[in-house]
DNA sequence: CGATAACATTACGATTTTGTAATGTCTGCG
DNA sequence: CGCAGACATTACAAAATCGTAATGTTATCG
């Protein structure tokens, strides 16, 4: 993980960078915003925290900037002055966290972590199912299973999502005429039937473990065990 | 916007549902912890607010069990307390953020709306890009102008995504080659000024402001202004 | 005001994707 | 064991998608 850290005050500053570094992330150090700013909107970091006092410029400037040239770093300020107005203006210019100096570094870390934890996908809109080994991101819609990547046809792609959201349960060929194909009707022919062979031929073939399973008598279910 | 209060003393659980609701929010009460974790794990809320210390059940159980329940909803937890380490302890149960009593109401409502931006959609990782009255849910894939919704073809989804991912900057010909269509090379064909025409019959076609313009000599640009 | 180059649109054919139907295999039961 | 129903696979045909090329249109410059 690489973080930068914008603070002026050089103890609290090697404080920091020592717990990170032993904690086993990369740290970029600025002593001042002008510099801070600079590194924050042309590199790439996991995180940005940055002191709320600096010489010359606030710190909520360089939020705002940042958010301004449109990165969406998280981003954690620190603040010797812990009034709660404070708090608010940091919140509404776009920091993500707040946190108050004195404060014990295991705190910094558990803060960190949950700000990386949300970034990574924040609550309620995961992008990638998972079931095993075998993994389906929404976003790019390609599949992989045990790391190598899987072309997915459109059709083969809606499917796959379907039995994955349901995981561990039974899904009638009912449900997938309906969520799959938008039928409301029953098609009389065997389309399910071949796009599960398809299907289990780019995610189950050459692999020992099969995931997709068919429940005789009553439909489909993808999932690990067993 | 609606959200369940976990808190048992009466002034407090008054004094938040007071604010709240003027704030424009549908607010549930529980004054134990049983009855709040039975509705968080019943019924649908976009935030829980959770008292730290309840008759009976310590308020981190209740977040433990909310996620276990595979529930992702947004947790803030109030406490009395204000130690450190209680606030580690909280973030670590699977909590969201954390305030301390007393607090200003305005402290309150910024840390309300900070967690729904990050819920609705977490930083670095917003699923629906946005230009005008456009957008584009890169999850369903679909696309939507003034409410209504816009099917795409694959190959058309892929040029408007890239188009939007530089809204506001001219993409060019190679650029689009590049990356919609892989190609490392001039295909000597009018590729492009096809897609592009079949785009703007979709999104652009019966809207008196279009979105998409081109560029004499350079390329292609979407954006709203002008 | 043409001429020309850049861009837009349309029509059509190749390819890819999808569904159908035929054929093959497995499972459970008498 | 042998039959029936459920499921799997394969081969083929229909349909949707995509790229090419021909034809129109618009902007710019002398």
């Amino acid at each position: 993980m690489r973080l930068l850290l914008i603070e002026d005050d050089v103890d609290v500053a090697a404080y920091i960078e020592k717990g990170l570094g032993e904690a086993g992330h990369t740290v970029d150090l600025a002593h001042d915003g002008k510099t801070g700013l600079g590194l924050a909107t042309t590199e790439d970091y996991d995180l940005l925290i940055i002191d709320r006092m600096l010489p010359g410029v606030d710190g909520l400037t360089i939020v705002k900037s940042v958010r301004a040239a449109n990165k969406q770093t998280p981003i954690l300020i620190l603040s010797a002055l812990g009034e709660v107005d404070d708090r608010v203006e940091g919140l509404k210019a776009g920091a993500d966290d707040y946190l108050t100096k004195p404060f014990a570094f295991s705190e910094l870390d558990a803060r960190l972590e949950a700000l990386q934890r949300r970034s990574a996908g924040g609550p309620g809109r995961d992008t990638v199912l998972r079931v095993g080994d075998l993994e389906l991101d929404q976003l790019s819609r390609t599949a992989m299973r045990a790391g190598k990547t899987i072309e997915l046809q459109p059709r083969e792609y809606r499917l796959l999502e379907y039995l994955m959201r349901h995981a561990g349960q039974v899904v009638t060929r009912t449900m997938l005429l309906e969520h799959v194909w938008d039928y409301h009707f029953d098609p009389q022919t065997n389309v399910i039937d071949v796009h599960i062979s398809r299907l289990r031929g780019k995610i189950d073939k050459g692999y020992n473990r099969p995931l997709l399973h068919t429940v005789r008598g009553a439909g489909y279910m993808i999932n690990d065990n067993n």
